[in-house]
DNA sequence: CCTCATTGGATAGCGTCACTATCCATGCTT
DNA sequence: AAGCATGGATAGTGACGCTATCCAATGAGG
């Protein structure tokens, strides 16, 4: 099909496709003459995995063109295509970590969790980073949050991860494990994030009619 | 204290913040004369958690600044205040949600999943919508995933939310339990979203060693 | 062959956002 | 009184994700 085509079919505008195109996220076509390409279904395919990853993962084109590229490369086996492809995934922060006494005791607190769930500790990892920030925040605001607080998430987290890991060995075709795992790891954040919230809304006003049911006329579905 | 003074003990520069000054995130300090003003240690806090919410929390500083005006505006009651502040708070995608096909297949399945777990459905939430987009996505990338395949999710989350809402009652002051709500909100997100990674990296790591050994049909459950 | 709309490619521009640099009058400090 | 820090206002900056414009080449119609 032709650029117009995909424009059409994605309903992303060319000029957007071009973008895409120019940045390397999406291979180019097939030339078929100089001034014409021919695209497939694989572009339509990669095109949709480009707007989740940038619109609905948060990501940046940069950041989308490095897990990108780690999926297509040919050149290394698959095990390292995953690990760089997952590891160019950003974490929601830049993380700018000063190195005050929050940050220190912050990065105790993520190792003794990591330990106490017997995971290896890899202080490089931009997840680890990330939860260090995320506890000097907690910290610096006077929230306590010690290795015992977060044992309760990283066992969900562990729980997340196995489940997740099922989900992808399902996909047969190791280039669509690569994809999966990357789409997966992307979009099931949001996922994860809305039902926590939902999960809060829920729970909070259940609270409050057990709290306070003074003058509310309004039908209650359940409860 | 000084504007300087708050500015080393804030780690921000001045120029950061008049500006969070000047976009009504951060209260004007008391008056002295004119061209000098007080601030105290509320300021301090306030500022770590302006900086909490924008920096590790990637929110913006308009969302930032309609969060902390309901956390303050005294003319509401808590309750009403606490649901404001915490509908304020945005979440990671801009959801354009264009009206496909997957999109109202995505929004069944949302419905699906709460109804399931027993929640009231409200379709106006912003986290409603976010997922109905994660959940989009990811139909539109042909993965799987229904009502079934999200319900451990909402559980966990169901989880999160007892644990995390516990935490909040534990600030007595109605201000606190207001911005200790906020805070959790948005500072366990990365929290929870590292530890997945993180379990990622350690289980696909130990499948690995596993694949690694030469004995491939010897697969073990986990360790 | 000639015309002309279409295509793909390149370049430059736009709008948003989170700051940041500069300027200026004031008035504290010495 | 001198000098400089302070607070307030205004304009500018750099990054980012597109988007509008231009251009040569070409394929279609006559």
């Amino acid at each position: 099909m032709r650029l117009s085509e995909l424009s059409r079919r994605s309903g992303m505008s060319t000029a957007t496709i071009k973008f895409y195109l120019r940045e390397g996220l999406l291979h180019p076509g097939r030339r078929i003459t100089t001034t014409q390409a021919d695209y497939d279904e694989e572009h339509l395919r990669r095109l949709q995995l480009i707007r989740a990853l940038i619109q609905v993962g948060g990501i940046s084109v940069a950041d989308a063109r490095a897990v990108l590229a780690a999926v297509d490369d040919a050149s290394l086996d698959q095990v390292s295509r995953m690990g760089t492809a997952v590891a160019a995934l950003p974490q929601a922060l830049p993380a700018p970590a000063q190195d005050d006494a929050e940050a220190v005791t912050a990065d105790l607190v993520a190792r003794e969790v990591q330990e106490r769930l017997g995971w290896r500790v890899v202080p490089e990892n931009p997840a680890h980073q990330a939860l260090v920030s995320a506890v000097s925040a907690l910290l610096r605001l006077g929230y306590p949050c010690d290795g015992e607080a977060l044992l309760p998430y990283g066992e969900l987290a562990e729980r997340l991860a196995g489940h997740e890991l099922a989900l992808i060995d399902k996909f047969a075709a190791p280039t669509t494990q690569l994809e999966a795992a990357v789409a997966l790891t992307v979009l099931y954040e949001p996922v994860l994030l809305s039902l926590r919230r939902l999960a809060h809304a829920e729970q909070a006003t259940r609270r409050l009619r057990e709290d306070a049911l003074p003058r509310e006329d309004a039908p209650r579905a359940s409860d």
